[in-house]
DNA sequence: ATAGATATAGACCATCTGGTCAATAAAATT
DNA sequence: AATTTTATTGACCAGATGGTCTATATCTAT
């Protein structure tokens, strides 16, 4: 029925289970459109194939040892050569799906669903496409808005009326803003041509506003606490 | 047909352009299972009104002057009445996407798309999930990719073979560590019982090896090199 | 077994830091 | 006009910090 005048996709499988692994190539050799090139049990030897046969698509399994799965998403795309990762696991972890589509995964399929499902799947990542399946979209988001709750009140924190750091005066931020690169009295008075006793003056005022006893302590205040974000305004 | 005994779902709009406010307002009543109990043409009138009527699902347009999407999504998220907020936008700006699904969107969908497609948003996100339509959640991964990449690449960075932090020895990083609490000589002396010369002599090495002056240069290079995200491992 | 790395510690010294008190001038607020 | 806040500076001092040199005692790896 379908002549091969259009090129097969060449497609890569990592697995560490064989039985999953041989299925999978079987369902893909049926389908006819695919060409499975290689495949491995493991990362390391997943990731050799990938730089031999540079595949289209790499089918990658997520619930490997350690943290495999990942580790591979991240190693075959330090490759460079472009191939469509689509990630594949037994179960909607929304922490693993976060991360793999953070590091770069086109797409995240379980292996659960049904084949033509995951057929599907490989196809939109084949045409540059992301594809998550509604449920798993569902999923991350529950996940990507949970993990952003924390840095939404830190931030909202940051631009808070209890911020110390709002009790300084402009000089004394200009002063602070000099200690957190790390910039002697001496090195700030010069910047800001003014003695070196002022600029003692305004750092011991910094230090009582801020509530700490010295310099480190004042510099970790003004990072933990947004200084540098305070002045970027809502980043939302 | 369709009895009233399945009391309707009461829906809030909120839109800058009054005569799509109106065909919404219209396409929602005639569908029959929706409330429409509110419309408004800014968000802070919009904000009132949900603070009023507590509807089930807001529609908040995204295109409106300054950023008062977002901060409509802020500000009516920040009243804690459990209001589902589903994002309407003109086009799909991936980074308004993002934006919007960070702080708590419970959809987007666009103006062009068909008014089923609108509908059944709702009655999903009514039903708890989230609704983003399948040329969305591409454009909003491709945007979440790349906002990611340089976060990885500051990420590798970190736990790379350049890393001055990876000369440190094993009491070297410990001493370092409680330089990053801001505490003082005999403190880290006290804390690591060894006498305070000792406490000097590896402070001093790892400002050699560090390639700093003082704590306050080695804690900011510890800080920007990942000296805590380098020990919890591998964050991918 | 021997060389190298690591952890420990003392002595000495110059400089930096932080604390306190006092004082002047300009700017902002009342 | 009077008061408060802010920015500036000086003087003095104790203690912390950083640099250098030396010297053990382990431990590790060749």
């Amino acid at each position: 029925m379908r002549r091969e005048f259009k090129k097969k996709s060449r497609i890569l499988l990592i697995d560490d289970n064989y039985e999953h692994l041989a299925g999978i190539r079987e369902l893909l050799n049926l389908e006819g459109t695919f060409d499975v090139v290689g495949i491995a049990t493991n990362v390391s030897m997943g990731v050799n194939l990938v730089k031999k046969y540079q595949p289209d698509v790499v089918l990658l399994d997520m619930n490997m040892p350690d943290r495999d799965g990942l580790q591979g998403i991240v190693d075959i795309t330090k490759l460079e050569l472009g191939t469509k990762i689509l990630a594949l696991s037994g179960y909607d972890d929304a922490d693993l799906i976060f991360r793999a589509m953070k590091i770069g995964a086109k797409g995240y399929v379980l292996k659960t669903m049904a084949s033509a499902q995951l057929i599907y799947a490989i196809e939109e990542v084949l045409n540059g496409k992301i594809y998550l399946p509604n449920a798993l979209t569902s999923r991350f988001f529950e996940y990507f808005q949970k993990s952003f709750q924390e840095e939404n009140s830190r931030q909202e924190n940051a631009m808070d009326e209890e911020n110390l750091l709002n009790e300084l005066t402009q000089r004394e931020e200009e002063v602070l803003e000099l200690l957190t690169q790390g910039i002697t009295y001496k090195g700030v008075a010069n910047k800001l041509f003014i003695s070196e006793t002022t600029v003692k003056t305004h750092v011991n005022n910094i230090f009582q506003k801020l509530q700490v006893n010295d310099r480190t302590q004042a510099v970790l205040y003004a990072i933990n606490n947004g200084f540098l974000t305070k002045r970027v305004k809502i980043a939302v």
